[in-house]
RNA sequence: GGGCAAGUGGCGGAAUUGGUAUACGCGUUAGUCUUAGGAACUAAUGUCGCAAGACUUGGGGGUUCGAGUCCCCCCUUGCCCACCA
């Protein structure tokens, strides 16, 4: 295995390679696991063979759920769970010969380790970025935890299941829409997946608009709608509010309307609590009896509906809305509200239909504008800057960025996390715990069943929730709650860096010596997530002059699930997973890392399949075989069906062909690896390997090549090899072969002759040829004259060293 | 409903990005060697056809000398998101 060097003890630059660290769950890994492993394996093999110091770290994300879960079942405490289940991945991933630097192996759960969580988080809290935040939060009654937004799968607990659903609870909460702008800015400065990168940017959400200034008539209240498609502001007919809204009990307050909007505003919610409730099917709304009064100078009241789609911490919850948006339009309709069009399709039959209120006309940047009259016959696309300076010009509204982001849960109620590091005293309020008494650590409690209340089990724990107060040292209380498990992923790339640091997270030099990240490789399904956690958080930190760069990984890949035979997911429940260590003891790991890179598309969902192992252990062999034709002392493979491979028979082949080969194929694999084409890069050496074992010898200094080039996919087969061929260093410090580029290009080139786009005949010619002498060859071909004869030519197209096409 | 992928032999998949479709692997068939083979090697293997040849990348149109690749319409599947105009 691999050990990353510190700046002082070599001069070699630095390569951070990463994978997510794994959470150790009961069941162990499957194969569709170590897939990353492997990917991220081949590229730090292959930059240590190009001189890089490569770091490539492995560790433990151990906090969460499924630990605890378990230890409630069983009564076995969190710490021996997480040390048996680390145990056993420990063992799954030495099986397959990764080259991690054990020397850096961190556990997220690991005091010394979660020290540095609650110390970032306190840096949180003293600059005003954690808050304690009353809040309708979203609940699961079964696990008894309070969820984030963006844990909540279809109304539903993203873990269990079951329906989530509203209660109001004091959390702490992480400002991370202090950041939305940064987040999706710096994403022009990452080199990351473009899906990866869209996948943010709408999460993020970012949206330009306009805050109208409005105001109740009759009631006098000012009131802020956000639209962000102002080019269409004079097409309002009336306004929609969220039913949830703050407002809405003003506007109703001692009215006919009251009771009845009320009562329809509490059915409603209860109605979109559930998880089956589909907003673009049932739409409903009320009119609450008020109207904006003289919107935006237009000398219209628009009516205010409470409408099921509009929701109220997006925007100011409240919308002028108009027929140019598909829902607004769909609620006019049902509640007959009038419309009134003012942009237009060019095509006039279709403008007609528009203005019959026939269908919503958005969103189609030739649209041509009929007003704000200022702006008639302008184009939708093109006018929205203009028309935006035009309404603040007028004083009607103001430019606004909204986010769909928001601010980040980061409290839960559960025993198995960081205990947030606060004191509550009744005279200072919330009070950091002394860096000195860092960390908090987790009490052993005797039930670590979440209690009926809400409150976490560490609130049983008298004797370690009553403290004295670090500022009045008056009677005081430690907050009970604890950290998402997404709190120790959020930065622990950085304590790679320097993980037995106890004097800071890590220290300046080796921060600035290996990060940031160079490569990140991980599953899509933590894009929101995790990864836009991390950069926050490293963003923060960087605002604190702590971490050298503003963002923390400078590349970032994903790759495709790995399925069951049968196209479904491996899952615990189904208990389909395919442990890899079955396959090492069948195959041998070589075989296995080999199949996990060449069974298709890195980036692309794959389905296993036990039969598709065999290609590449014979492929393995057949690499064996080309050894021992190099007067190797004989060394038997071991395989499971024993006996020993056949040595094979030498036929007589031409070296100097095999040679070229050899060179384009390393061309091949060198470009290969870095764009992830593992599998191409495979077959390639699968292409070489036959030519070797065909030909009668081989030399040892193009076999040694072939076989440098495929130590990253096959590390023990490749070295072992290497060292019988008289190596005495490791295969894997060697340096990556060079291709001859003399050798790669091809004196003869074959190519196709076409007549009227039809193969016909096939043509051997110099590399270089000439045009005209090319097309004499092809015009002369006795198949080619057998489709030409007595017809006109009318044009004869060369591809260089391609095709000829002929026209007749 | 939105976004992102994808649809190519019996199967997993290649195709230098508009230039010989089916590389490589699995499977299958025949042969060689063998006491034996679940080893290895050789050959064949998209479909139809005795052949010449014709047809073929989810379906239908189009652009082009030439389309798996580009454009339009339609169908199907996967993933993520979904009251956020």
């Amino acid at each position: 295995h691999a050990e990353s060097q510190k700046n002082s003890k070599t001069k070699k630059p630095k390569y951070y390679s990463l994978i997510e660290f794994p959470y150790p769950s009961g069941a162990g890994m499957h194969v569709g696991h170590i897939r990353s492993n492997t990917a991220m394996d081949v590229i730090s093999r292959k930059r240590r063979m190009e001189g890089f110091n490569v770091l490539y770290p492995i560790g433990w994300d151990a906090f969460g759920l499924p630990t605890e879960n378990y230890a409630i079942k069983t009564g076995i405490h969190p710490t021996k769970v997480t040390k048996t289940n680390t145990d056993t991945f420990r063992r799954q991933l030495k099986a397959l010969g990764f080259s991690f630097d054990w020397s850096r192996e961190i556990n997220t759960t690991d005091p010394k380790y979660y020290k540095w969580t609650q110390w970032i988080f306190l840096q949180f809290f003293k600059k005003g970025l954690a808050y304690k935040k009353k809040m309708a939060i979203n609940w699961c009654p079964k696990d008894k935890i309070g969820l984030a937004n963006e844990e909540v799968v279809d109304g539903c607990c993203e873990r269990c299941g079951t329906a989530v659903e509203k209660r109001d609870k004091e959390q702490w909460m992480l400002a991370i829409t202090k950041y939305a702008e940064r987040l999706d800015k710096d994403l022009d400065t990452v080199d990351y997946l473009e899906k990866i990168k869209i996948q943010q940017r709408n999460w993020i959400g970012k949206s330009q608009g306009v805050n109208f200034k409005c105001k109740v008539k009759d009631l006098g209240i000012a009131v802020e709608m956000y639209n962000s498609v102002p080019q269409t502001f004079r097409a309002e007919t009336f306004t929609v509010i969220a039913p949830e809204h703050h407002l809405v009990r003003k506007l109703v307050a001692g009215t006919k309307y009251e009771k009845s909007v009320l009562d329809f505003v509490e059915q409603l919610n209860k109605k979109r609590a559930q998880k089956d409730f589909d907003a673009d099917k049932e739409m409903e709304g009320i009119f609450t009896g008020r109207y904006i009064e003289n919107f935006a100078g237009s000398g219209r009241d628009l009516p205010i509906w409470i409408a099921s789609y509009v929701v109220a911490d997006y925007g100011t919850g409240i919308v002028n809305a108009s027929t140019h948006d598909t829902r607004d339009f769909a609620f006019a309709k049902k509640f007959k509200i009038p419309l009134h069009p003012v942009m237009f399709p060019q095509d006039e039959v279709e403008a007609q239909k528009v203005r019959n209120d026939e269908y919503s006309y958005a969103k189609d940047p030739q649209a041509v504008l009929a007003e704000p009259l200022e702006f008639k016959g302008r184009h939708w696309g093109e006018a929205r800057e203009d028309i935006i300076n035009f309404i603040e010009k007028n004083g009607w509204g103001e430019r606004k960025t909204n986010f769909k982001l928001r601010d980040w849960v980061f409290s839960r109620q559960r025993y198995w996390g960081e205990p947030i590091p606060l004191i509550n005293c009744p005279t200072c309020g919330w009070v950091p715990v002394p860096e000195k008494d860092l960390p908090v650590k987790l009490p052993n409690v005797k039930n670590y069943q979440p209690t009926d209340t809400g409150e976490s089990p560490l609130a049983a724990m008298t004797k370690w929730v009553n403290v004295k107060c670090p500022q009045c040292k008056g009677k005081a209380k430690r907050e009970t709650d604890t950290m998402p498990n997404w709190a120790g992923s959020s930065w622990y790339y950085l304590r790679y860096a320097d993980p037995k640091n106890s004097k800071a997270f890590a220290s300046e030099e080796n921060l600035k010596y290996f990060t940031p990240v160079d490569w990140y490789n991980g599953g899509m399904e933590h894009t929101t997530l995790h990864l836009l956690y991390s950069r926050f958080w490293h963003k923060f930190l960087y605002d604190l002059k702590l971490v050298p760069t503003s963002e923390p990984y400078m590349k970032r890949t994903s790759h495709g699930l790995i399925l069951a035979d049968d196209g479904t997911k491996f899952s615990k429940s189904k208990g389909n997973g395919i442990d890899p260590q079955d396959i090492v003891k069948v195959y041998g790991a070589d075989s296995l890392r080999l199949y996990e890179m060449f069974m298709g598309p890195f980036d692309q969902a794959v389905s296993w399949s036990n039969d598709g192992m065999v290609g590449p252990r014979r492929f393995i062999e057949k690499v064996w075989r080309i050894g021992n034709k190099l007067n190797l002392p004989p060394s038997p493979l071991p395989y499971q069906g024993g006996g020993m491979p056949s040595p094979g028979k030498g036929r007589v082949g031409e070296g100097f062909e095999v040679n070229k080969l050899l060179h384009k194929t390393i061309k091949k694999v060198t470009e290969d690896i870095e764009a992830m084409r593992f599998n191409t890069a495979i077959s390639s050496m699968m292409i070489l390997a036959t030519e070797m074992d065909k030909v009668e010898s081989v030399s040892g200094v193009d076999f040694k090549m072939f076989l440098q080039i495929l130590a990253p996919f096959a590390p023990h087969v490749s070295e072992e090899l290497w060292s019988t061929l008289g190596e005495k260093k490791s295969i894997h410090l060697s340096t990556w072969p060079k291709f001859d580029e003399n050798l790669i290009k091809d004196d003869e080139v074959k190519i196709a002759v076409q007549v009227n786009g039809k193969v016909r005949a096939e043509i051997m010619i110099g590399a270089d040829e000439g045009e005209e002498s090319v097309k004499e060859k092809a015009l002369q071909n006795e198949l080619i004259l057998k489709h030409i004869s007595g017809a006109n030519i009318k044009k004869v197209i060369y591809v260089k060293n391609r095709l000829i096409s002929i026209v007749l």
